[in-house]
DNA sequence: AGCCAGAGGACGGATGTGCAGACCTTTAGA
DNA sequence: TCTAAAGGTCTGCACATCCGTCCTCTGGCT
């Protein structure tokens, strides 16, 4: 008897349709440039190279690099010295798909997931120096506090940090990942000085938290870093 | 000037294979099957009513089926009344894949993310039939503590369970992605009575601390319960 | 006994993705 | 002027997947 309470099995039985090669291409680049990882300007490795790492062949690499010229993030300039470049300016950032308004709530999980974790590891694992880099980034946040886009930028490379202070690959695409879905959500929202400043200090006590190697702590300030921007857009996006 | 400190670019530019749709059937319906989702004895639904819930051709079912007979896991019955069945009794398990083993801190670092926004979220939003279930678990894993099979399986049942109740289809399925790796690995080691105990009253401390929607307590247990089995894994695995 | 329905099993063509490689075009610099 | 380095184009092939059709088996109903 007592037949275990079978978990509902819909997660094992639900739709099973995986991205493409060149739409998980289009995917990595668009958002690596939209989070200003790849800053505008900036020229991508050859075309021959880059799908060589990308471990996908040169035509399907164009297909994605033609797809992100045409929407505006990539031009190409042709001949010796040549290449591929991020455009810059960017284009204006479009209004986040219908998609992502519905399923917010489940990006925000996700991204608790990822932060906590990286602020749990990093408080035992993290070196001095990928500290050092996080508190350079918390000291130029605050020059930037009037400035929300420059701000949000300088704010996900301290969270990446955070994440490759773990040493786990896959935390860092996963932080990369929740930061892409989480900047599409967050750009359209106002960010008064006082958010910002209030942010950044949760970063510095962070910071201080992993510092002392405390993982409690680390957790404790995580937790509540990330309910700030989950309370608002709650209030924002209740309808949907 | 102020160059940001450009995070390193190898996650963007890293390979970018994705699974086939008949690789992710079998990985998904294996790992069901291993994680006893899927008990020995069960009927899956008939093929034609299959592939469509999994949003995938029959045919493409099929492969994946037909790997998964031929390595044991199922069996079919032909004939009006036949279908496709859960092994009974499952083949014994094989010794985890080297790619496993070199990558075992990455995925207890995966589970960690999981489990850890898990009980923080459900310590906010568990029902109050959640945490019943989760109870009535944590009562049928005391009386598991000399059949470390069956005291398994139910764990991840817990688990499962635990990710359920935060109402986040996501974690549920990155929950049972991540236990599915983790059993690969314990399943070779050792558990003896008193350390199972211990877990199971991890898990009760952590129900207590759900029940208060404590979820800085919440995360403290998860985070030490976890410690536990990573502690040991480290220790058997360090040459890798 | 015979029919039928529901299940797995097998095949063949159509389609789209992706790969591999050769070749063309543009352009800066030697 | 020639060459090297880059993007741009084309063709052919391999393979996964889809879709539909038909076959085979088998328990239950008439």
């Amino acid at each position: 008897m007592s037949t275990p309470p079978a978990p509902s099995l819909d997660s094992v039985f639900s739709a099973v349709r995986s991205q493409t090669a060149f739409e998980e291409t289009v995917d990595r680049l668009g958002t690596a440039i939209k989070l200003g990882l790849l800053e505008p300007g900036t020229r991508l490795p050859p075309e021959r190279e880059l799908c060589s790492h990308l471990g996908i062949a040169r035509s399907t690499l164009r297909q994605a690099l033609t797809a992100l010229t045409e929407s505006g993030l990539l031009y190409a300039v042709r001949g010796r010295g040549g290449g591929t470049f991020v455009s810059d300016p960017l284009p204006p950032a479009v209004a986040p798909s219908q998609e992502l308004l519905t399923g917010w709530r489940e990006a925000c999980d996700a991204r608790l997931a990822v932060e906590l974790a990286c602020a749990a590891l990093a408080a035992t694992r993290a070196s001095a120096k990928s500290l050092d880099a996080i508190g350079a980034l918390v000291e130029q946040l605050d020059d930037l506090l009037d400035d929300f886009e420059a701000y949000r930028q300088a704010d996900v490379h301290l969270h990446i940090t955070l994440a490759e202070a773990t040493g786990s690959e896959r935390l860092v695409a996963a932080m990369t990942q929740a930061q892409g879905e989480m900047t599409d959500l967050i750009s359209f929202i106002p960010h008064p000085h006082e958010i910002l400043s209030h942010s950044n200090e949760q970063h510095a006590q962070l910071l201080a938290a992993l510092r002392e190697h405390n993982a409690a702590r680390a957790l404790a300030i995580m937790a509540d870093h990330l309910h700030g921007t989950e309370h608002v857009l709650a209030g924002l996006l209740r309808d949907h």
